[in-house]
DNA sequence: GCAAACACTCAGCGAACTCTGAAAGATTGA
DNA sequence: TCAATCTTTCAGAGTTCGCTGAGTGTTTGC
């Protein structure tokens, strides 16, 4: 999945560099502009795999950039950024094709597990897998399914983040504070005692279908999610 | 993986020396600045490879920094110092990317290994190995993980930060006040009893499971990790 | 509009950890 | 050999850390 290339386009420089940060460190090939006339350009230019586009723009909305992008014959898929309290028709009519839209605020794991959703549904023959299956545990990415031993388990939207989160990063501690940063919101300003509470609620759903606990506490240090199976 | 350059951003030049020479004799060649408008000048012509940046800065803070030089393509990791007590509020979105931070007072053993992690996490194909194996002991660093002869042994914190550090200087004798600079806390004044009480607990737990004594005193002198297979 | 599910906070408990001091043991030099 | 010094070990006080259940407010789905 080399070489993907990513363009934002965001007015806020702030978000602007949490996500160019935090994609380009993903893997990613990365573009960040800050308004539409910039973005048509950088479209043109640039031939990104995909488009990070933030609804509202000083210059002109989204609709009217993506209306231009695609004149010019770019079929590259949109991901809209947009305030959560957004019209929802709005959205839905932008969101034709391959493109998506996500609500600010987001979280950062759940951003890029959104790309490589797209980037999977549009360039079908793709390597990506949309199943994650580390030791006992397998997620289903796109059905957002959890199976242990091919027991289905339920998962609250962000029990299922954090799963996914710390499976993405086995046998490797994980601080809290990387927890923190990646699977909630980027403006949560609560407490590390959350994560905690939803480790203990993983671990009452998940323990009793596993042979060992999975999820491991390492004290004054974070939390590691255990694969006996092939270290790497 | 020689020749990493370090940029080094903290208003007390008390620290700053701490870590240049602490850094220096890491092997890790160093520059130090005071503000924010000398790190993004430094971090524009020296090119480093990581950045330390203290948080708390007499003309602007870390986040301003760090925002000017993404903003003018730098995309080395930065490695934030921060107060202890201004942790919960401050931290939420520190750990993005490559990034990481560390609470004031720490340990320069911790700063070398954290700086180390890093390296190793952003420069993917890098050389730089996360297990440390010294005669019959190795040390997971990104699992927190200690195995003898394949055994795993549980270790506290302390306790792992006294081995680690023993473990990297093999074959060399080391003052307790060299034990205690390195794996305390900068600002720890206890006495030296502290690194015999740790190192009797270390022997305890290691020793049943080794060969021979692994780490051995130097009456008068310090403490010695010994290895019978070629060192380094 | 109601009930269920969810997100988050908080406080209390227990366990783990850090550090100190003191006693016992080992080593050295005279 | 003896005394002085250094080292080891251990018990215990004080603290921190993590887990969990209870409770509140919010969102979601019917």
């Amino acid at each position: 999945m080399e070489n993907v290339k990513v363009l934002i386009v965001d007015d806020e420089p702030n978000i602007r560099d949490l996500l160019s940060t935090s994609l380009r460190f993903a893997g990613f090939s990365v573009h960040a502009v800050g308004n539409g006339a910039d973005a048509v350009n950088a479209a043109e230019k640039g031939a990104p795999d995909i488009i990070l586009l933030d609804v509202m723009l000083p210059d002109m909305n989204g609709f009217s950039v993506t209306k231009k992008i695609r004149s010019m014959g770019i079929t590259a898929p949109v991901l809209f950024l947009t305030a959560r309290d957004e019209t929802e028709d709005k959205i839905t009519g932008l969101t034709v094709g391959g493109d998506d839209y996500m609500t600010k605020p987001f979280s950062l794991d759940e951003i890029v597990a959104r790309i490589h959703a797209i980037l999977r549904r549009t360039k079908q023959a793709e390597i990506e897998e949309s199943v994650l299956e580390v030791g006992e545990i397998k997620i289903n990415q796109d059905a957002h399914e959890v199976f242990v031993n091919d027991t289905t388990v339920d998962l609250s939207p962000t029990e299922y983040k954090l799963l996914r989160f710390l499976m993405s990063n086995p046998n490797r501690v994980l601080t809290k504070a990387q927890i923190l940063d990646h699977v909630w919101e980027y403006d949560f300003n609560g407490e590390m005692g959350i994560v905690e509470s939803y480790v203990s609620y993983l671990r009452k759903k998940l323990d009793p279908l596993t042979s060992e606990s999975l999820i491991q506490t390492k004290r004054g240090v974070g939390y590691m999610y255990k694969s006996t199976k092939s270290a790497k």
